[in-house]
DNA sequence: TTGTACGCGTTATCAG
DNA sequence: CTGATAACGCGTACAA
């Protein structure tokens, strides 16, 4: 445990000034190329370090991009943080994660925890009963830039990183529609949050284009969890009138809906034709596979990432009330394809 | 943009001594309680946040938590993760996430990213072609705790926390050859590894317990990925003298692989009874449900965190060649239960 | 129980 | 191009 190489022990060895050494390490324009080398290789034979906490402490800010995601043990989310690390990597930011585990209570936490890190940006997905972003004031006075990203909240102080849900709701809707599904259920997610609100406004603008039934029986909102899926299975079996298409806002509940629902001996896609949303693995692993909405998590985090970096690096000044809207895609695979 | 409020801004609107002020907000045993009251009291109105640089720097330690994946999208690293966030939060510390992709090469950049950003402690789980511990060896020489994870490396500088994996492959087999299977096939991931490494010498083990063939024609090692689970259901279609017994070192896998090949007419558990490991979500999506080694990474995750945080309080002072074991659990669902 | 004064390692300012 | 010096905000030895 011995003590660490600061500036001044270069300095004092090479009989350079402290302030020197700093400019030379930090690559300042204003120094003499030789001294430069010195000093590089120098501070290499030393293994000296720089120390971020004096570095933070002087400059104000600490190169650290604060993550809020509503669970970590999602397929979805870890592809995006992935995303997210690989550019905070190369941007030479660190990341501080944390999970809200789909409580506003503790997003709140979280939120009060990245602050006192003095993160220099925040990236949020917002928990399943978050109702505003009040407890992201803070950030806002200080003007410190916040990026929420797919579980988004369209208010005027920050930018938004989604696909359109709305759009995608109707795609898969449109989808089973033209499958020849004319009794469609759809079942969603906490309808707080944009992506499941939205998916379903797209499920009932298809419905109504195509003047097909839909209504409170047709509607389901749950947890999307393997539970809900079995629970769905059951209910739809009760149903005196079942529908012939299903979308399910989440692949993983519709993959286990589907499991059950073949064991009780419906046929899909014929008997009942189902789209999910995602593309999790699990849609390969299921037979036939889920037909799905793909959309991109690495490359929501790196986008959500770099917009942040470059906000912050002041390359790309964005506006507080801009969107960015990726693009996403409907796979068919054999669960919906009924007509090849 | 406002300026931050420090604690000479309280110590001056209290005609106190900054120092006293410091003292308060640290509970300082040696503080007239009153004064306390109204020194926290004040910081609450004028919402002072203490800064973390200046007290790190003064401290010289950071409260600060180092972790290297192998990846991020994996969904039992993410359950990991979400037990170390749970503890690491609890104990009112940081977590600094990165991923090495499985390259030694980004393994060995974070290491070095982690030692600048001077994490209190690392945890580790190591990529699939690390070699050995050198880029640690900052750690080690500065005293830095370094606790290995899941994938661990043997070596007497630090902590380890597993499960028996030669012990799950062992029992893994056995349970194959119990439920009838005599031609029994193994898929492993990199043997560099531990993991897949124990899991192979279990399984050899058990066959040879049992008087039972095994052999190159019998093992394979691969990524363990999506596709290779196709290649395997190649392989074996192939194969002049199928197996009737199959364990996947990775449920995923297991699982794609099991797919392909009841494409294929092969029957499951009867022609082939199938055990995989991790138990990931997936093995309960297919049909028949994937018999699995379950093993607890929330906890893994909590107990590493929770370890390395005892051993940084001092609370508990773990011996540097300390290995800590976790129970596993052979979880039996159709894909190999034959008779019931 | 409280105050004084210094140093943690950098970087920015100003001067040369 | 380089040096001296003053912060950044906090914790703590020492003094009172």
């Amino acid at each position: 445990m011995q003590k660490d190489i600061t500036i001044y022990d270069i300095a004092k060895q090479l009989q350079l000034s402290p302030a020197t050494v700093s400019r030379a390490l930090n690559d300042h324009p204003a120094i003499n190329h030789n001294t430069k080398a010195i000093i590089t290789s120098k501070a290499l034979e030393l293994g000296y370090r720089s120390n971020m906490f004096a570095s933070n402490l002087r400059r104000q800010r600490t190169n650290t991009i604060g993550v809020i995601v509503p669970r970590l043990d999602s397929a979805f989310m870890s592809t995006v943080l992935s995303g997210m690390e690989k550019v905070a990597n190369e941007g030479n930011y660190n990341l501080i994660i944390s999970q809200s585990l789909e409580s506003i209570r503790k997003e709140v936490a979280n939120a009060k925890t990245m602050f006192d890190s003095r993160v220099d940006g925040l990236l949020v997905s917002l928990a399943s009963d978050t109702e505003n972003l009040d407890h992201f004031s803070t950030f806002f006075k200080k003007g410190i830039p916040l990026i929420l990203f797919d579980r988004v909240m369209t208010q005027n102080y920050c930018t938004s990183i989604v696909i359109d849900n709305l759009k995608a709701g109707y795609d898969a809707t449109n989808h089973l529609i033209e499958q020849g599904c004319r009794r469609i259920m759809h079942v969603s997610g906490s309808l707080k949050r944009n992506v499941y609100a939205d998916r379903l406004k797209g499920y009932r603008l298809a419905l109504l284009d195509h003047g097909l039934p839909g209504g409170r029986e047709l509607e389901r909102a749950n947890n999307l969890t393997r539970q809900d899926g079995l629970d769905i299975a059951e209910y739809i079996k009760s149903m005196p009138n079942p529908p012939d298409g299903l979308f399910i806002a989440s692949d993983f509940c519709a993959v286990t809906c589907m499991g059950a629902l073949k064991q009780s001996g419906f046929s899909i896609p014929n008997d009942l034709a189902v789209v999910g949303f995602n593309d999790d693995p699990v849609s390969l692993v299921i037979d036939p596979g889920l037909t799905t909405i793909h959309y991109p998590g690495q490359e929501m985090g790196e986008i959500a990432a770099q917009s942040l970096i470059n906000h912050l690096t002041g390359l790309l000044r964005l506006s507080t009330t801009n969107t960015i809207l990726l693009n996403y895609e409907l796979i068919v695979r054999g669960s919906s394809q009924r007509y090849s």
